[in-house]
DNA sequence: TCAGACTTGTGAACGGCGTAAACAGTAAAC
DNA sequence: GTTTACTGTTTACGCCGTTCACAAGTCTGA
């Protein structure tokens, strides 16, 4: 029962690497849009399936490493597309993401439904769900975050919103990155949630297919949808410039 | 190669019973929380598993099937849920029955997947998919022409929407039931998908746990959505009561 | 240094899955 | 009454997740 020195030993670090190769492996069967299996993963390493139970305790288990994995990749990308907008547009920046989470969710839906419409919420799993949806979660809520600074829209205050959301919102299970958001403005954080909801349905329509191909190969749906939430973000003043600037983003 | 007759031969009405029965076990084997499987299917009938390829040509198809039937179920209790107020309160019938969809996938995640987030929109499907949503489709676009008819509120008009937009709305792909939607204001269909894809994306958040528990079970999101959208569908002079009505309606 | 403990892999096995092919019995059609 | 078509079984294949006993290799401490 050592426990781990200041320098992680030769083995340590060997495990470290397989658990990493397990986890490039899947996700590599994924993006091949082979099954995902214990069995193949532990083939294509050169192992045997029951080899894998030295790392992971179940394939469930697998599933939400690798559903972390996607999403956390998933987030960079997201971030780079912001990042192709000035810091001080953080209005572009957040336009920039959606589109983003948009084509990344409509490129691959297979790893779309494992990060977001995985039926893991059926009780127990509860801390890696919330996890699972913490890198994306954060990175968009911090933009939120730095569009709300800027245009200083308006939001419900706790004591106007339900007592169950309010409490909710006091001491939010997810772990939202509460350091950027103070506190007296916690009500930010439900416009977040009905903005996510809003985006999450659209975007989650389109990638099962429940909508006119025509439609979603316009990408007319989540532009109404984003053109109905610009107000509601503050961005009023801008709407022709952040218009084009989403129009252009979606023919990309 | 004998057409069917004017009277189905015993044979026949036999083969109709079996493939009722299939269905019919399938759903019971995932209301226990079962997995769906050919096997358990073949075996709670007394029959092996290969037998069933004589009903279905594969797994996938059953599940299909299984999906349809389940939709048609369901929409069943919406339609009980929205016969509970007077005929002419279609608002009041359309709150109810968006109530009972929430409630109807929240109790039932698994059936609730089933149908409205199958990974079958990948390519070839496409029939099937579309029809998959045909019936609960339909009640609900009925129900949105019946409040329409009602308060007349307004809609786009085709040439007002992205051609894409328009096209799709012209000759829809979706079995949507045109002969109840005037010609001139095909722009209603657009209306329909936009207030869908807000009732999809709330309660597809909620049912996968992509929302802080509190939250789904006060259903402040699923009410906030449908308070927003309300106006929007003609419903400005009754707000207080229809208000009270969906309040009721979800602590039932 | 050498014995013991711990770690990480294999091999075999269990039960379950979808699916294919060959075959048997039974009902319908001529 | 013979032929045909239908509906089921049996057997088998190859996948799956998972368990367990076992063999090596590696680290640890007297």
């Amino acid at each position: 029962m050592a426990e781990a020195s200041v320098q992680p030993t030769r083995r340590e670090r060997q495990r470290e690497a397989t658990y990493a190769e397990i986890v490039s492996v899947a996700r590599t069967l994924l993006a091949e849009g082979a099954e995902l299996s214990l069995r193949a993963v532990a083939g294509r390493m050169g192992m045997t399936a029951p080899a894998l139970y030295r790392y992971v305790a179940s394939y469930q288990e697998l599933v939400d490493l690798v559903a972390f994995e996607i999403d956390k990749a998933a987030t960079g990308g997201f971030r780079d597309a912001a990042a192709r907008q000035p810091d001080d547009d953080p209005a572009g920046q957040l336009l920039c993401a959606s589109v983003a989470f948009r084509r990344w969710a409509l490129g691959n839906p297979r790893e779309f439904s494992l990060v977001f419409a995985n039926p893991i919420a059926v009780g127990a799993c509860v801390r890696r769900e919330l996890l699972t949806s913490a890198t994306s979660g954060h990175f968009f809520n911090a933009l939120l975050v730095r569009v709300w600074e800027k245009y200083r829209f308006p939001h419900p205050e706790l004591s106007e919103l339900e007592p169950a959301v309010a409490g909710a919102l006091e001491e939010p299970l997810f772990p939202i990155d509460l350091s950027l958001l103070p506190d007296d403005h916690r009500g930010l954080l439900w416009v977040f949630m009905n903005a996510w909801a809003a985006l999450y349905g659209v975007v989650t329509l389109e990638v099962f297919g429940h909508l006119d191909p025509r439609i979603i190969e316009s990408g007319a749906m989540f532009t109404a949808m984003v053109h109905e939430w610009m107000p509601r973000l503050g961005m009023v003043d801008e709407q022709e410039r952040l218009r084009a600037l989403l129009a252009s983003e979606l023919t990309r």
